[in-house]
DNA sequence: ATGTGC
């Protein structure tokens, strides 16, 4: 697969169609060396050559830095589907249906926290139910589980978590609409029940963390960011319930395809026609499983307030944005010229806005959208936006994390969880968390740099970034 | 990612 990557402009590689029989448009990868080496060794670039042979794409099979290996679609890809020719997939988005990231940010400094960090850490990991299977913060009857899958962060809102500013600060302003509730299994339904508020286990994480680094002085006044100020960040889904969703529409699909005569090199790509009612039935689904992320991320941050209330009263963790990173979202582009509606998948991806975009809130029209890229655990995150290029090339895209390089599998034969939390503590860094397992699977050395992952989208000119923030304290499932 | 899977 490597030998048809040529390298084409900075940290941008195309993978040549001659990679593989049946690709409708090349692939298009954003690294640097070392992404590219650690690329070879994975599946990955198989892949996005696979996604290129799906009906209607247009422009690139993109591949993001942070891309590793995923069900059908790689993690970290990005592809456009024309309206008319172009279809759907439930791989193209992942089994974490709009699993994303929050960001709160206070004026409180390192050091006002650092006495209270013990408190505050065991405090938080006691009012956010974390792990496999947890439950507990709220017991939905049907018809209440409804209205947060129809209304999204707004409800949680309406229930008392957070405050209407918070939904400014949302993308899609917390809530996708024309979702559809009724569409959902039973099982999704009851799988969704008792989790809303919950964190889940794998990479979601609840984490303190200080702005250590500030590249972007102009944007990052606009963000309210200062050197040295405590923020928290929150990477969770839509748990059970999503991942409901997306098994049931796998089923659904893998039946349609013959219908459509659709043919796939995988069956995990498994598609049908953005003009079909199996279509809209996915997408409807989709954007209820999305709205119930956007309340649990909503209500999560809402408890964690209350949690830095009880130490430090009257000091504010205000929202700066909340993206999704696992979306299949429809939107306009002006595409090599041609101004048109594209069904963009973006899985282990994020949106990136650029500055004047019109969906933007207006506090952000002049910056460009706020990203979030978590780090791996005991590494940095940072804040990025958007920019014209990323709008003109990839479809507004951008990464969304470090990427793993090591299966879950060989992360625990590394070190043994308890190993992992020792190393954090020995960094200052705090730690609570439901299973040993997952602090060994979560190891930072099974992901990429993130660091390398962020200067390359940075150099390639499809973000810019604004600041970095250290962990000094995480909670895990 | 997941009421994790051979």
């Amino acid at each position: 697969m490597k030998d048809f990557l040529s390298r084409i402009g900075p940290c941008r590689w195309e993978l040549s169609m001659e990679a593989q029989k049946g690709m409708h448009v090349p692939g298009l990868v954003y690294g640097d060396e070392y992404i590219i080496d650690r690329l070879e060794k994975e599946e990955a670039l198989k892949q996005v050559a696979n996604v290129a042979c799906l009906p209607g794409i247009t422009g690139y099979s993109y591949a993001m830095p942070d891309i590793h290996w995923g069900y059908g679609f790689p993690i970290g890809g990005v592809a456009a589907f024309d309206m008319e020719e172009g279809i759907i997939s439930p791989g193209g988005v992942g089994y974490d249906i709009s699993c994303g990231v929050r960001i709160m940010v206070s004026h409180l400094t390192e050091k006002e926290f650092q006495p209270f960090a013990d408190k505050i850490t065991a405090g938080i990991f006691a009012a956010v139910p974390c792990g496999v299977g947890s439950k507990g913060v709220m017991h939905l009857d049907e018809k209440e589980l409804k209205r947060f899958l129809s209304d999204g962060a707004e409800r949680a809102v309406d229930r008392g978590y957070g405050s209407r500013e918070d939904l400014l600060s949302i993308e899609d302003r917390g809530r996708l609409e024309n979702a559809g509730p009724e569409r959902l299994s039973g099982r999704a339904i009851e799988r969704g029940r008792d989790q809303m508020g919950t964190l889940g286990s794998g990479n979601h994480f609840v984490e303190v963390q200080v702005l250590d680094e500030i590249y972007d002085r102009e944007v990052a006044d606009l963000f309210d960011l200062h050197s040295g100020s405590v923020a928290v960040m929150i990477h969770c889904g839509s748990r059970g319930l999503g991942h409901q969703v997306c098994e049931d529409h796998i089923r659904i699909m893998s039946q349609a395809m013959a219908k459509y005569r659709i043919q796939v090199p995988d069956r995990q790509l498994c598609s049908v026609p953005l003009a079909s009612p199996e279509a809209d039935d996915y997408l409807a689904s989709m954007k209820a499983a999305a709205n119930f992320a956007l309340a649990n991320r909503q209500v999560i941050g809402a408890r964690v307030r209350d949690v830095f209330q009880r130490y430090f009263p009257g000091v504010n963790l205000t929202l700066l944005y909340d993206v999704s990173h696992n979306m299949a979202h429809l939107e306009t582009h002006c595409f090599r010229g041609k101004r048109k509606r594209f069904c963009v998948h973006r899985k282990g991806a994020t949106r990136a806005l650029p500055p004047g975009h019109e969906d933007l809130p207006v506090k952000y029209r002049k910056s460009g959208q706020p990203v979030i890229i978590p780090g791996s655990m005991g590494t940095c995150s940072y804040i990025l936006t958007g920019t014209a290029l990323g709008a003109e090339e990839c479809f507004a895209s951008t990464c969304h994390g470090a990427g793993r390089i090591m299966s879950r599998h060989a992360a625990k034969k590394t070190a043994r969880g308890e190993d992992v939390r020792k190393e954090l503590e020995s960094m200052g860094i705090h730690v609570m968390a439901e299973s040993y397992r997952t602090l060994s699977e979560e190891s930072p050395r099974a992901y990429k740099d993130v660091e390398r992952v962020v200067s390359v989208v940075a150099e390639a000119g499809i973000s810019r970034i604004v600041a970095r923030l250290k962990p000094l304290a995480v909670i895990k499932g």
